[in-house]
DNA sequence: AATTTGACCATAA
DNA sequence: GTTATGGCCAAAT
């Protein structure tokens, strides 16, 4: 099992309408310190495992990070608030309240 | 084997 | 509020 693998096997995990941060999936995978891995474990999805809900991951400020071509934050945005998020726009920074919306599993969920 | 690269984060100023 | 910096670490080069 590899450190992508772990972070697609996680972020399946996380339910619609619900996000979560690239340090909280870094530390739920026991590499605290691994942030920004993450995202290059994201990044690296393309166009496989079409099965993992890479847009309800965001920084650990509430904010969409990415800034790409192939996926505008725009784009983010508009795939969260599919799910019922609310995405508030401030110049030009999509920001979600992670009190409301943060994902908070229980020992169930990481089985 | 060594270096470079970031969809990050906490801290400091 | 902002920007800068150092640390981090798996993968790619």
């Amino acid at each position: 099992m590899n450190f992508y693998s772990e972070v697609y096997r996680l972020v399946k995990k996380i339910p619609k309408g619900k996000v979560s941060t690239y340090g909280q999936i870094a530390t739920l995978i026991s590499t605290p310190r691994a942030a920004q891995v993450v995202g290059f474990a994201l990044k690296a999805l393309g166009d496989r495992h079409p099965d993992v809900p890479w847009p309800r991951v965001i920084n650990a400020q509430g904010r969409i990070s990415i800034n790409n071509l192939r996926h505008a934050r725009s784009e983010q945005a508009r795939l969260l608030r599919k799910e019922g998020i609310k995405v508030t726009e401030h110049d030009g920074a999509f920001l979600v309240d992670l009190d409301k919306y943060l994902w908070r599993p229980t020992r169930r969920d990481l089985r």
